[in-house]
DNA sequence: TGCGTGGATATGTATATACATATTATGGTG
DNA sequence: CACCATAATATGTATATACATATCCACGCA
């Protein structure tokens, strides 16, 4: 059990410490966590305090929590955080497959020329365009066009993305405040068929993201995927108005 | 400000009382919600009670605190449960428009038939089968395809869907306790494409939604919506973990 | 007028305490 | 051995209390 990081309310640290070995499989659907008045003593916390952890993990679906029986952590809790993050490599790696991507397109642009520009910057700002193809062994499963705001990302310019794919580093290099996701169907044509392996006309699902951190544009992002192939799952309780 | 309804625990009831002039849109983005203090005379609750009503509003963006300055009526609260519910109805009158449905097959099946059944029943329960259009004005804006587990719903059988679709119908008159939604896209062809002025190869935003009381399936749903016109928004913040 | 400083205010966190409630475990009885 | 009453247990809810912290506002001073 991990311990704590000391960053922040004590009731975070205490939700964090109990949501990592739950999120990276340690901990898998159906096991036991320990009963409240057992992480009071070994947190040093009250059992309110405790309590607000847990309850926060209850409802964001991690655990699930019965009277006299205890916290069991949830089925599918691997699977939460994916509806957030989007974050592809990981998909694939769940389904067991070979991750794998391919820069097709990098070029400094700025957010007046022929891809776009990010909602919120003006036309001025220089941007980094990359186009990215990721497959799931040798099947593209995802095609990615994204534009780094270089203002607020000045590292990304000299940035190779050999190891971890532009997504995921971002995710890891960047902090952000607010994220907005618009999912959209859309037939795919030119070169987003041909690098998807579809026929022009195929309908794609297209999952498009902006991210801010505070008033600050950082980057946008627009996935293609095969719409017969791909779906995006969740699942929902009544809510409690 | 409503009156607590007296079922279940306060912090609940005090989260219900805020949640329904938020959502109906009596209370709009950016309103000023009564103090901690003063619900706390209000309701006759503690603070820490009142204090656990509108953490759990902050949690789920229907209301944004901040220190000294209050809790406010978050912008969007009333997308939120679009995203959950997807009640095209709301979604149309929201704009502006008038909304209206046309049911255009109606139909008791069994799970064997070309309609396909409802995924954890056997194909001999008898189902209701229904293709409706709604639409924003005059202009198509979803199709719908509906099965209804007669067994679980038998008032279904004998309802006209007069006022209400028969979705609205089943959020109103029908307890779940679980949800699944499956978001992919599709082109449209034959009758869909027909019914929703679309030419036959279009690609169309499909969500399908299954329906459970505790074990029991209730209620199977796929929505259609055509691909370029139509988009589900949703919005994120970094998670706690 | 402009600026900084300090007090007032509303939320944020943490604790100790008490009792309620659902569910499992136990043990006794026929 | 089956069954039912009862105890033990872990979570659920609610309160009173205390102090921390961010932020707005007003006051006083240059």
């Amino acid at each position: 059990m991990p311990a704590l990081d000391g960053d922040g309310p004590l009731w975070l640290q205490i939700r964090r410490a109990l949501a990592r070995p739950i999120l990276d499989g340690s901990w898998p659907s159906g096991a036991k966590i320990p009963a409240e008045t057992e992480l009071t003593e070994r947190y040093g916390a009250s059992r309110m305090t405790v309590n607000k952890a847990l309850h926060s993990l209850a409802h964001d679906g991690l655990v699930e929590r019965r009277r006299r029986r205890g916290t069991l952590v949830a089925e599918r809790a691997q699977e939460h955080p994916v509806f957030e993050i989007w974050d592809v490599a990981a998909e694939v790696r769940r389904g067991g497959a070979d991750y794998g991507f391919t820069i097709h397109e990098r070029e400094i642009v700025d957010g007046g020329g022929r891809h776009g520009g990010i909602d919120g910057l003006d036309a001025g700002t220089s941007l980094l365009w990359l186009l990215v193809e990721h497959r799931a062994g040798a099947q593209p499963v995802q095609l990615e066009q994204r534009l780094i705001n270089l203002d607020a990302v000045p590292a990304a310019r000299k940035e190779a993305f050999r190891k971890l794919s532009p997504g995921e580093w971002l995710l890891r290099e960047v902090p952000w405040t607010e994220a907005r996701h618009t999912i959209l169907a859309r037939a795919a044509r030119g070169t987003t068929a041909r690098l998807l392996h579809l026929a022009p006309g195929s309908a794609c699902l297209v999952v498009e993201r902006q991210t801010w951190d505070g008033e600050t544009p950082v980057t946008f992002a627009r996935l293609w995927h095969p719409g017969e192939q791909h779906r995006l799952v969740g699942r929902f309780e009544p809510r409690k108005y």
